[in-house]
DNA sequence: AATCCTGGAGTTTTT
DNA sequence: CTCCAGGATT
């Protein structure tokens, strides 16, 4: 009886396709959610489901995202729908995180020590660069050049020896010998980088069955998902652990797949299909977000894609007002209707500044919105921009949490060596670097042995060990009772205020930076208490907790901002998952959307897709706005309009701007393009 | 170490 | 044009 209320309970709410997606559990499912279309809820209520009807312990069902916003979201939505403490041991995590600790917990079989760096991507680009620097053979420009390649080799799961048999050319030949030293040199470093977060549980799962017996064990139900995002190796993990259990739901949509350009692989959806013949596909087409009207220009724009699976979103939110297109003069009368827009219709209709959104393609493109935001006075919040962790003083005290649990990280040891100064300098450091690799040890390690005193000046010599014999004890102190008191009395010792204060600008400034170091230092604290009751192996804790603020996990942002009444302006990218009533989508314009480069490089069907993520995201009106003439590298230019918008119906879209006759002709007759218009005006 | 100069590029970004 | 990185200059 009991059972049979929750069973309602956990199923209600839910429209027929849902349900059968969440109740589905007798082999490999893909859930095609379309934007809007609830797909949050049939992963947290699977879950649900899986624990409440199935009677699968929590601790057994993992569930993957791409962002730890989107996990933690998750988390949050799923503990709320099970009972009591029932949800306890559910594993909500970034693909990336998964990945950590699964290297965390096969450490020693891995041959990492514990306490192991995770590289970002900029300490591999400054360790790349130092390696080609010493080859000689390439030029600083192919660092990027030589990053991507890397990353990419990774994302497919070619390794240096097979890159340097499949190099088509010199040039690749010397990637993939960079490719060989880079490998090497993390190891040597006992670091790793974010690809091989993923790429490293793969290997080790395809080499080691026993391991890999371990974690299927550990994982019985796994869902993903954005299924969409995922790349190469990430399928491949998912795979390896799903093993032939089909124990396995992936959500996606292959048209909100926007990616491409990083590694995502959107053709693992229709893979999927292959390599699971049983596979049940469920399309979600009932919308909750939008009007019919907007996800009618939603469908007829996508449908210029050629798909694999074919979905058309529907809602019963009623019809809607006509999606307006707005030709402005040039870029700055853009921007000034978007503001007057924005304050016009708020006063009209009494919406609040936080229910716009002003979507771009490029961040540059803020600039002159910001401008006139700024002029009339709306408040606007920019999302994106610099991020917490590429401050400065961030990135000076995580190499300093990362020398402590990992002294063979030179990356780190190399930032923090002179910050604050410590009268060391280049060539100190130079004559170190070359005994250390000499000896193919790191800079730390090399510290301890006599052989420096013929290389370096005592007094250099000295400076040098001090600071080495002053890490060794904050290390031993952030063992004991309260690491997190060692790290501030770290800070102290080292006067890092006073640093920060002869570093900035103004005082106020230093005291933000302050600020932000004690934030950071607050989130360890906190990420400590809470696996502290977890029965973790106790030792590596601290280890852990760092490495995750490396992931940027655990750092819970105030929400406070988001209560606040502001205009919301962002890239389109940055919109995906996100809805507001009102949308506006800026730039609307051949060479902007689709960008330049997409353009040359075929990619239309990429940016075609960023554009229906855009529109998706509207809920009661969108509008679309563009300018007529736009400066460029420095001179004004003609523009054409966007081929997107010659791909939106007609019965459903207001033209402003492109001439008073043709737009009424044009919404009368419905049949002229857009271009064919532009030519009889121009 | 701080500042100036020059040249080249000019999308999207999370972990 | 405008912003950066990198190198050269002070």
């Amino acid at each position: 009886m009991l059972a049979h209320l929750l069973k309602a309970a956990t199923v209600t709410q839910l429209n027929p396709r849902q349900k059968e997606a969440v109740l589905y559990i007798d082999g490999p499912c893909l859930v095609l959610a379309g934007a809007g279309s609830g797909k949050t809820s049939v992963i947290t209520r699977k879950i649900a489901y899986l624990i409440e009807q199935c009677d699968m312990p929590a601790r057994h069902i993992a569930a993957l995202t791409f962002t730890n916003k989107a996990a933690r979201e998750m988390k949050e939505r799923a503990s709320k729908l099970v009972k009591g403490s029932a949800s306890k041991g559910l594993t909500v995590s970034t693909f990336h995180n998964l990945g950590l600790n699964i290297i965390r917990r096969e450490h020693k079989s891995l041959g990492f020590k514990p306490g192991f760096s995770i590289f970002d991507s900029e300490d591999a680009r400054s360790l790349l660069k130092e390696l080609m620097l010493k080859e000689g053979d390439l030029d600083n420009d192919h660092i990027d050049l030589v990053q991507n390649q890397i990353s990419n080799w990774k994302n497919d799961l070619v390794n240096p020896a097979r890159a340097l048999s499949m190099a088509q050319s010199p040039g690749e030949q010397t990637i993939a010998i960079i490719y060989q030293r880079y490998n090497q040199a993390l190891r040597a470093y006992n670091a790793v980088d974010f690809d091989d977060l993923i790429l490293i549980p793969v290997e080790l799962f395809q080499t080691n069955a026993e391991v890999l017996a371990r974690w299927q064990r550990k994982i019985r139900y796994l869902l993903v998902d954005e299924y969409q995002d995922t790349n190469s190796s990430q399928y491949l993990l998912v795979q390896l652990i799903v093993g032939n259990r089909g124990a396995l739901t992936v959500v996606g949509d292959d048209d909100q797949s926007i990616y491409a350009w990083r590694g995502a692989r959107p053709e693992n959806m229709s893979l999927l299909k292959q390599d699971y013949p049983s596979l049940r596909v469920i399309k979600l087409e009932q919308n909750y977000r939008s009007t019919s009207r907007i996800l009618r220009v939603a469908n007829h724009l996508i449908a210029n894609n050629p798909h694999e699976f074919d979905k058309a979103l529907w809602s019963e939110m009623g019809l809607g007002d006509p999606i307006r297109v707005i030709r402005c003069k040039n870029e700055e009368a853009e921007a000034e209707r978007v503001a007057t827009e924005i304050i016009t219709q708020r006063l009209q209709k009494q919406y609040k500044f936080r229910d716009f959104a002003v979507l771009y393609r490029g961040n540059h493109q803020a600039r002159l919105l910001e401008m006139k935001l700024q002029h009339h006075q709306i408040p606007y919040k920019m999302s994106g921009g610099s991020s917490f962790f590429a401050k400065t003083e961030i990135k000076d005290v995580m190499a300093y949490l990362r020398l402590i649990v990992n002294p063979d990280d030179d990356n780190a040891f190399l930032r923090i060596i002179n910050t604050p100064r410590r009268q060391i300098g280049t060539s100190t450091l130079e004559a170190l670097g070359g005994y250390a690799s000499e000896r193919e040890i790191s800079l730390f390690a090399a510290l301890d042995e006599l052989g420096l005193q013929s290389r370096i000046p005592e007094k250099n010599l000295e400076r040098l060990q001090r600071f080495a014999h002053w890490v060794k004890q904050v290390t031993q102190n952030s063992r004991g009772e309260k690491p997190v008191d060692a790290i501030r009395e770290m800070l102290s010792d080292i006067d890092y205020e006073g640093w920060l204060h002869q570093n900035s600008a103004s005082s106020k400034a230093a005291e933000k930076r302050l600020e932000n170091v004690f934030y950071l230092i607050e989130s360890l604290q906190k990420s400590l208490d809470k696996t502290a009751n977890d029965d973790e192996d106790e030792e590596s804790r601290i280890e852990d907790a760092i490495a995750k603020l490396v992931l940027r996990d655990l750092m819970e942002r105030q929400e406070e901002e988001d209560l606040s009444d502001q205009v919301q302006l962002m890239t389109l990218h940055a919109s995906k998952g996100l809805e507001f009533p009102h949308v506006f989508m800026v730039g609307m314009e051949e060479d902007l959307l689709p960008h330049r480069n997409s353009i040359e490089d075929n990619n239309i069907e990429e940016e075609r897709r960023l554009t229906y993520v855009g529109i998706t995201r509207a809920q009661r009106t969108l509008s679309m706005t563009l300018a007529g003439k736009r400066k460029q590298f420095g001179e004004m230019s003609e523009t054409t309009p966007s081929r997107f918008l010659d791909e939106l119906p007609k019965e459903d879209v207001e033209w402003e701007g492109f001439g008073e006759q043709s737009a009424e002709k044009n919404l009368a007759k419905g049949e002229e393009t857009l271009s064919s218009l532009l030519n009889l005006f121009d």
